[in-house]
DNA sequence: TTGTTAATAAAACGAACGTTCAATTAATTC
DNA sequence: GAATTAATTGAACGTTCGTTTTATTAACAA
């Protein structure tokens, strides 16, 4: 046999991506074969070298996408001259809905940084830092107009970070609790985290609920 | 050959689980070879099967290790009547401390969770919820006795969890920062994020730190 | 309809994998 | 010093790995 009837590039490559990120995200990079990925999408190995050249290309080009739909996420939610209350809301939710929403593909790119090669993991380090820099800089300037109080931005950003994305190892889609009330719930402890005036917090929070409905 | 003078059944297993732990940790449980790890230890691969019947189990002892150690540096760090402050400080900076010294162990620990087949990781669980199960009673105590101000005490322990372990993905022994100066500020966020009630805490913190010197 | 291109199958490549087994030597015991 | 046990080697087992090559068919354009 060859092509097959119905076979179609473009929907064969998002059916490899989507089963790649499940794959990966169950077993671990390195635990998947090629041959199993191909099985998944109903194909035979050899079809997966037509649209990535090698594993380790397939890998990077899932993480690139992550975190190109990470930062798109962040700048589309984050107010245009908002105050650091409202960055720190917008940037602690967003991150969490992202992250809820993509398990699987926040999966592989937090547990297979080591699988990449080292110039793709400069690469995708490069992304996420920029993407920390952020959460850094609405430390800062919460810390210096007085609205927070953080004794080390760049310490507090990395706690604050690996915080809200630790929900995903343990919430489930069926929880008792909703994406919602969880991100409401982590702002709440990131908020006190960071020493945020309570009273102008109150308004902030109404400012941008307002804003959002 | 055959067997080489100066050999010793004891220095070689520690040998072989000293390298495990390094070699998991730097490129993955799946990725490391039984050939790869032998070479590390100066031996064949053949003689690794002396002391671990498989692979599989390797890695189960690896992680029965860690877990152990940490609950018993939990059992002697926390206060034989302590308050839920005390309580507080002592599971925070106990478990910095012991994450930062065996940075490699715990990665394993964490990442390798899925390796693990069916039984063993139901064994490893076990020990982990029971671990985290202390931090769950201590928020519970402080909430009941108006200390700690925590909505929900099984989302806030996760939180603090993650939040507490992720120091090992940024920090470096040589950091501009000492292991006790990063478990004091991991200590004082957490402080925060529980609502802890800040008067009684001063006198609290000075308790312990007199108990301790 | 014919020629071209896109999409896939089928088979094969050498290399590496976890593991086993028999042989061999060092250390220990009697 | 002989017998026994502990520790290890070296070679081999069958399997699976990522990847390549070649042939074959579907879809499409002229």
């Amino acid at each position: 046999m060859a092509r097959t009837t119905g076979s179609d590039g473009e929907k064969t490559e998002a059916a490899i991506r989507a089963a790649a990120i499940d794959l990966i995200a169950r077993h671990g990079f390195e635990a998947m074969s090629m041959r199993q990925l191909a099985a998944e999408v109903g194909v035979q190995a050899a079809a997966l070298y037509r649209y990535f050249p090698t594993k380790q290309e397939l890998l990077f080009v899932l993480m690139l996408q992550h975190m190109r739909g990470l930062q798109q996420a962040s700048a589309d939610a984050q107010p245009v001259a908002g105050t650091p209350n409202q960055r720190l809301r917008a940037f602690v939710e967003c991150h969490i809905r992202f992250h809820v929403e993509r398990r699987h593909s926040t999966h592989v790119s937090n547990m297979e940084l080591r699988s990449l090669s080292k110039d793709n993991l400069t690469a995708v380090l490069k992304l996420r830092t920029a993407y920390e820099k952020q959460l850094r800089q609405i430390l800062r300037d919460g810390t210096e107009s007085s609205v927070f109080d953080v004794e080390d931005a760049g310490l507090t950003a990395m706690a604050i970070i690996q915080m809200i994305t630790g929900v995903i190892v343990w919430f489930r889609p069926d929880d008792r609790l909703s994406v919602e009330e969880v991100a409401r719930s982590y702002h709440t402890m990131t908020r006190r985290l960071v020493g945020a005036d309570e009273i102008q917090e109150e308004n902030h929070v109404h400012a941008v609920h307002e804003l959002r409905i």
